[in-house]
DNA sequence: CAAAAATCAGGAAACGCTTTCTAAAAAGGC
DNA sequence: GCCTTTTTAGAAAGCGTTTCCTGATTTTTG
């Protein structure tokens, strides 16, 4: 393996790799010919080309990328930021994304906020200092004053739900309206009128858009929702075991309960069977995302599938058009995600009512999409 | 913000930022004092530093992370190999990870496999394109070659329970034998004789530690285990369930099973359901890892814990040994990790047995270790 | 066939930083 | 007070690329 022995190598601990210099050595061209042979420059002559593919090979060089990084401006890394990579459906994000990304020669930085705004920030630092080409924001909570520097910069931003109200932005918008609207109307048509909601927190856009559709969807049906139907969750397991059971302790049960995302919807099984009421016999449980997981649960979550495939394909094509657009404000800015029930085993007929069996098989084969 | 304007600024989407030689020029000083300043050299004048650090503070000056690493050989990136990222251990461990790499300045690059070995290279491949400064390997399948490269490079590598037989590796040593003897002995005490075990993909070292963990403790007992009692699993819910369906069509039920992981506790615990047999009261089951999940599952999961915490804190001691050292081989090379039992509800005496409410009670709040 | 145009390889500058080397100034010794 | 030693700031040499520019060679044209 060779190595530029004419230069010196003082670095302490620097390791013995192969450079532009070896290559061009062995292939007996200049450094700028096997540059340009190697990024497939059609100017160079396919003899000295292949010679400097055969040199290529031999030394075992690979372009060092933080020396492309510097000359170029550009690091080939997308930042990712999610709210909870614990939560099981970020990870699910997280893999499409990094494949797609992988696919178009970038790499992935990841972080996640735990919603601490702090943290948030200095996950934003880091990734700027690391120079990253564009970065998808998968949560909320953002401070407006550094998003809005970004902005000026032209930085490449991909927000999901609801960026900052800034131009030059790029919005992935989930429908939750859709697949919230059929959960209920999927709850209704069963005979469900009671329906409890658990939301998400509230300062988050996303919870937030996700209760009001709720609260819409439900109008629509005319039927009225206690306020006491209505319980601020934590998207996590926890908040909706605490919720569940403070909706547990109401005089009047609620007959069906669709919660902000899957893991409120697991704290929330939890809950019942802590509190001795079956699901979905007594109470009908709906989440929302369709983690993998929730088809293991017992029973199996009836629950709204939001695709990470597509949220993670468009999330990287709206980077790439932010990076690689000669115009950035030409391109398109939104992008949407559309959502849709899946009906499994934790949604039935409201307890007391009792339809003939024939139904009920038929409802718990209603055709799933995929 | 100041910008270099003696400078040429061709490239076609650079952004404006502000460089070295911007700090220099307000602070009226070299460009090699303003870096000394920032590193915090103790050579330099401490009243030039405070004009370094005025100026570093009126301009926003960020240094340039390619550039540093170009010059000193090191990145500041570690990598972190999972085998998959969507089995929830690994979010909590890479969570783990990150925290601590992040606090010792260093940034982290994260893969999966998918236990896929062409997968596997071309992740290893490009976290060397990338100059990672070491790699955790928390899985198994590395190509014995590649993995002989990079120690021949002295290249720091840290693996989880049995790396490839090389020198100058760390190993994280789990000590799956402690936890698993204290589930089969919890098992026994509780009166289990026929119990199986799920386990993993048996090409993964890790997995073959935790069964042959499994035949010594049930041997250590003089417990016989019928050879249709161990199968082998994928360490995911769908191998848990596949498996567990397999054990439930047996002629001669176990009365307890234990499974290799938690994931696969999960797909066991959905293939008894499926097949109506309760648990704990017909089958107990154990898992493994104590994932967050496995308290809200139903039954709550008894499981292994395995701290992801330590864990990760050894991964990154490690690896920052491999990489900061003098002399890399004169340091430590194992690390223990502990693994211990935690009760709770998915395990209770076998189906059949009576014994007293009163010492099933205290069988319940056994002290659970945290 | 000579001049102009087109092709294409190599030299060299630049990217933003760290670190060595050099030299000036300050401090110390006789 | 002069010479030696110690500080400490600045100049400059890289780190490994890309790319602009120059100039040599080949091709086209009048």
């Amino acid at each position: 393996m060779p190595m530029s022995k004419t230069r010196r190598n003082v670095q302490n601990r620097r390791r013995a790799t192969v450079s532009i210099r070896d290559v061009a050595r062995r292939a007996r061209v200049s450094i700028a010919t096997v540059s340009r042979a190697v990024n497939r420059v059609s100017s160079v002559d396919p003899e000295l080309a292949k010679r400097v593919w055969k040199a290529v090979e031999e030394t075992g060089y690979v372009p060092n990328t933080q020396a492309r990084a510097l000359v170029s401006g550009r690091s080939r890394i997308l930042g990712l930021i999610v709210s909870e990579i614990t939560n099981p459906f970020f990870p699910e994000l997280v893999q499409e994304f990094e494949n797609l990304a992988v696919a178009q020669g970038y790499e992935v930085m990841i972080g996640s906020t735990n919603y601490d705004p702090a943290k948030t920030e200095s996950l934003f630092r880091r990734m700027l200092q690391r120079n990253v080409d564009g970065v998808a924001v998968m949560t909320f909570g953002v401070e407006e004053e550094l998003v809005r520097k970004l902005v000026e910069r032209e930085f490449p931003l991909v927000f999901v739900d609801a960026g900052p109200d800034l131009p030059n932005i790029r919005v992935l918008k989930v429908n939750y309206a859709e697949g919230i609207r059929e959960a209920v109307q999927h709850l209704a048509a069963l005979g469900h009128r009671r329906i409890a909601f658990i939301s998400g927190p509230l300062y988050m856009r996303s919870a937030l858009a996700r209760r009001d559709a709720f609260v819409k969807s439900m109008a629509e049906l005319g039927v009225e929702i206690p306020p006491e139907f209505v319980v601020e969750g934590t998207h996590t397991m926890e908040g909706g075991l605490a919720a569940m059971e403070q909706i547990a302790a109401l005089p009047d049960l609620p007959t069906a309960v669709v919660c902000s995302n899957d893991m409120t919807a697991i704290g929330a099984l939890h809950a019942l069977e802590r509190t001795t009421h079956s699901v979905p016999k007594e109470i009908s449980v709906v989440g929302f995302d369709d983690i993998h997981l929730s088809q293991f649960m017992l029973p199996p979550l009836t629950t709204v599938r939001m695709s990470c495939k597509s949220l993670a394909a468009a999330a990287v094509e709206a980077l790439r058009a932010g990076i690689e657009a000669e115009h950035p404000k030409a391109t398109v800015k939104e992008w949407a995600i559309p959502t849709h029930l899946v009906v499994r085993q934790s949604s039935t007929y409201p307890r007391g009512t009792l339809p003939a069996m024939v139904n009920q098989a038929a409802e718990r084969r209603k055709p799933v999409s995929v």
